[in-house]
DNA sequence: CCCCGAGTTGAGAATAATTTTCACCCATAT
DNA sequence: ATATGGGTGAAAATTATTCTCAACTCGGGG
C-alpha cells in the first residue's frame, strides 16, 4: 500500500527518534519539493544522512528511496486534483471565529477519512471479515472513547447475528478473553495501541488460539506488533483535540468497511436480520407527526 | 512544466521514431507501473535501452528520468483522485469489490461531513457552548449509537471539568432529568428525532426548566420540535448502513464542534484539565517498546 | 553500384545516486 | 565502572542513470 504514505508519515514522524523525525518533519514540510529531491538533498535539509533516509523509507513500508518518491508524488497529485492545502492543518486558537474553527474541523475530518480510506489494506478487511464470519465469537476491546467505538461496533455486529460482545469493563474483557478459542476472533482499539487494558485482552485472547486484529494508528506500536492482522487508522491532532479524539472517525471509518464486508458475505441473512431488528426497534419510536 | 506530461506523451509519441515510440508506448500501457519502474526494467519492457530512455525524457523537456518519474506518479495520483470523487453517491452491493466499496464510502462519509458542516449554524453552537459553560449540570441523552456517542460526548466534555453525565439506562436517565433546573443543560441525541426514551428525558428537563438542545437529523422531528436549539446533521444512508449508522459522523461533528466552542471559552482552565487528565491516563499505556 | 551524411540506436564507460556495512556514540541497566 | 542495545553517519559496495561513441539504417547523388 504505497498510497496514504502521508497520513502514515504525519501520524508517526512525532513518535520517531531525533534523526528519522527531522527527515519526516522535512518531507512534511514540503511533499511535492521531497518528491523532486535526490535521496542526497533530502538528507542534507532535514540535517541527517542519506543512510538515515533509506532507513526512513524501510520504516513505512517502502523497498526503497524510489517508492517513497513515487507515493509522495502520487499524493501530491491527488492533493492537487482535490485542491486540498497539502500544509499541515491549521490549529484552532481560543479567539478564532467559531465559523472559521467549524470549516477548519470539517476539512480536518474529512481528509482524516479520505487518507485512512487511501491507507487501508482491502485484503485485510476481508481478511477479518472472513474470520467473522466464521467464527463462534467476536470480542472488541477498546476503553474510553475507543470503548465507545467497540460499543457500537458490537451492536451493529449483533444486529447482523454476529455472536459478538464488547466490554466496557476491563475485567470481565479479560475473563471473556480467556474462553476464547480457535477460530475466534478478537479485536483490540486503541490509537496510540499502548493500552495496557487493551494488550492484556487481545494478548489472553491470542494465547488461547483466537485471531488478532489491532485497530490503531501507530504501525509499529505494541499492540500492532501483539496482533496477527493491523487496520492502521489515520490521525492528526488539533491543539483542542487531544487524545486521538479525531481518531474516532477514523476508527469507526475503518470498522464500518469491515461491517461491510462482513454484511457482503452474509448477504441474504443480513437483510433477513435488519428487517426484524427494525421491527423491534419500531415500538420505542414516536409516530412521524 | 510537470503538468500535462502524459498528454503530451500521448500526442507525441505517433511522430517519435522508433525505439523511442516504444519507449512512449510503453509508458502509456500502464503510467503507474512505469512510474514504480526503473530506467533499465522500463527500457527492457519496451524493447530499447537505457539511453534511450534518457533520451526519450529529454524530449518531453525533463531533466533526466527521476523528472518523468515523479511527474508520472503525480498524474498517475490526480487520475486516481479523479476517479475517486466519481465515487459519490454510489451504493454497495453484495458483489462489489471491496476496494471499490470502501472508496464509495469514504466519498460519501467525507461528503457527509462537509455537508454537516455547511449546514451548521455557529450562532446556535455558540448559544449552546455558552449554556454548557455556565450550567450546574448538564446532561447527554441517547440509545444505541447514538448513546455511544452521547458517551462519548459526555467523556470529554468531563475532562475539560464540565459537570456532565450520560446515562445508557434509560430510567436513570429520565430520573436525573427531573432533578435539572434553570440554568442547566441537556441535549439529546437521535438520527430520525423520533426516539421514545431520549424524548421523554428531553421533555423532562425541559420542564424543568433546562435549556434544551436536540441533534438530529431531520429539522421537523419530534425532538427537534420539542427543543429550544437544534444542531441538525446531515446524512444520507447506503444500503448496508441502515439506522443512521452514517450518521454517527456528523453527530460527532456536530458535537465536536460544541466541545470546540466550550473549550474555546474555558482555555486556560481545559489546558490544565488536559494535563491532569493524560497525566492520570498515562500510568495505563505500557511504555513505548 | 557505390558512397555520403543525417539521423537513430545500443554497448559500454563514466558518473551519480542509493544501499549496505560497520564502528561509534549515547543512554540505560547491571 | 561496565556491558548492552538502539540510533547514527562515514565510507564502501552496489546499483541506477547518464554520457560517449561506434555502428547501423536509409535516402539521395555521383
Amino acid at each position: 500500500m504505497a498510497a496514504g504514505a502521508l497520513g502514515r508519515i504525519q501520524t508517526e514522524t512525532p513518535a520517531l527518534p531525533e534523526a528519522l523525525r527531522r527527515v519526516g518533519e522535512a518531507i512534511l514540510a514540503d511533499p511535492a519539493e521531497a518528491a523532486r529531491s535526490t535521496i542526497i538533498t533530502l538528507a542534507e535539509r532535514s540535517g541527517s544522512s542519506p543512510a538515515t533516509v533509506t532507513r526512513f523509507c524501510r520504516v513505512f513500508g517502502f523497498a526503497g528511496y524510489a517508492g517513497l518518491r513515487v507515493a509522495l508524488a502520487t499524493e501530491t497529485g491527488r492533493a492537487a486534483q482535490a485542491n486540498w492545502d497539502m500544509g499541515v492543518g491549521h490549529e484552532i486558537g481560543p479567539t478564532d471565529p467559531l465559523d472559521a474553527a467549524i470549516g477548519v474541523m470539517a476539512a480536518a475530518d474529512s481528509r482524516l477519512i479520505q487518507e485512512t480510506a487511501a491507507q487501508l489494506d482491502a485484503g485485510t478487511v476481508a481478511k477479518v471479515a472472513e474470520a467473522i464470519v466464521a467464527a463462534r465469537r467476536v470480542l472488541i476491546f477498546g476503553v474510553s472513547t475507543s470503548g465507545a467505538v467497540a460499543g457500537m461496533m458490537g451492536g451493529r455486529l449483533r444486529r447482523i447475528r454476529v455472536p459478538c460482545w464488547s466490554h466496557a469493563d476491563a475485567h470481565e474483557a479479560l475473563a471473556d478473553a480467556a474462553l476464547l478459542g480457535e477460530g475466534d476472533v478478537a479485536i483490540g482499539i486503541s490509537h496510540q495501541g499502548r493500552t495496557r487494558e487493551v494488550l492484556e485482552s487481545l494478548g489472553e485472547a491470542g494465547d488461547r488460539g483466537a485471531l488478532t486484529v489491532a485497530v490503531t494508528s501507530f504501525a509499529r506500536s505494541p499492540l500492532a506488533e501483539l496482533s496477527e492482522l493491523v487496520l492502521t487508522t489515520a490521525s492528526r491532532e488539533t491543539t483542542f483535540r487531544l487524545g486521538g479524539l479525531a481518531a474516532v472517525h477514523s476508527q469507526l471509518f475503518v470498522l464500518d468497511t469491515v461491517y461491510v464486508a462482513v454484511a457482503q458475505r452474509t448477504y441474504e441473512q443480513t437483510n433477513e436480520a435488519f428487517e426484524l431488528t427494525i421491527r423491534a426497534l419500531e415500538s420505542h419510536r414516536v409516530e412521524r407527526n
